[in-house]
DNA sequence: CCATGTTCATTTCAAATGAAATGATTGTCA
DNA sequence: TGACAATCATTTCATTTGAAATGAACATGG
């Protein structure tokens, strides 16, 4: 082993070098994807869902009789993936799909008996996963966290309501 | 339009109706691909860098003289996505790849010159995203989110020191 | 010194991804 | 009414992704 390999630790130009570990784009990645996988690994197996289909699946538990659009408009998805998700999740008969009468462009999505089923079971599961998470911070931080990220998101996204 | 066409908004099971705009995994994301895409846009087409690449920049900014593990066990990417990355770079001038002569599985990795000038290039535009963003909070948000991003990662993944 | 097992970086290959194209439907406005 | 634009879900296609395979270099234990 090169122990003293001369480490030469350099850091390129002390002025600008940027502190990955410290860079909040960097650690939300970072967070989001140990989130997403930990809480994956929980019913990815069990039921064969994907991401996804998860969101999907959850959102439908909220509003139902709702379109593809009104779906990853809201839920921070493609179009093409919300629509491989519905396939899939309909090709199982969690979800319903029925073209919508007043608009024909429009489809219906709604979970079926299975698929609420499933949902109840899936919700029952990521909330226990949420809480226990949750259970090591002190009190009000979760309040505090989504007040935050709010703030966040606004501060990005020009389109937002953004005082000023 | 089908204004009044009873949006039957059917909450399926109360209970265990979960509500996704709150739900962390969900949330954080969110917030992440928010942040990630809001600051590529800002080198992507400029520089012509990719994420993964601009995280490989970023890290050889800090450590130089590295390998492709070294790499993708601190960064949170694959080791085939580092190294496409650092192919990318090194085609392009920016990193350097010697094999290690005390090991020649090892590769080591530095920033050339015009490396370590666009790294730092990247670095002040990367700060200054960061800060735009923060000063949208009030002060002390930044070490209270990353000591809360730590605690729940800390909780996430039990290979991690976890006192109790 | 050899045999077996590890650890690297890279490549392979199948699946996931998303931007743009498609086809079907509706809205608009002359 | 009818042409033209807009909107929806889906499909296409090229790229990206990551798990597993590969091959090279080292470590260990006989």
């Amino acid at each position: 082993m090169s122990e003293s390999k001369s480490i030469k630790a350099q850091q390129a130009s002390e002025d600008t070098a940027l502190a990955l570990d410290a860079f909040l784009p960097y650690r939300a990645a970072r967070l989001a994807t140990a989130l997403s996988r930990a809480l994956a690994a929980q019913y990815e197996q069990r039921y064969d869902i994907s991401v996804a289909e998860w969101r999907v699946l959850v959102h439908l538990t909220q509003q139902t009789e709702i379109s593809v659009r009104d779906i990853f408009t809201r839920v921070d998805m493609d179009r093409a993936r919300v629509t491989r998700a519905v396939q899939r999740l309909a090709g199982r008969g969690y979800v319903s799909k029925i073209v919508n009468q007043d608009d024909r462009r429009l489809v219906k999505l709604a979970l079926t008996t299975s698929g609420t089923a499933l949902a109840s079971e899936l919700s029952a599961l990521a909330a226990g996963f949420e809480a226990e998470i949750m259970a090591a911070l002190p009190d009000g931080s979760r309040d505090q966290l989504m007040e935050q990220f709010e703030v966040i998101e606004a501060a990005i996204d020009p389109s937002r309501p953004c005082p000023e």
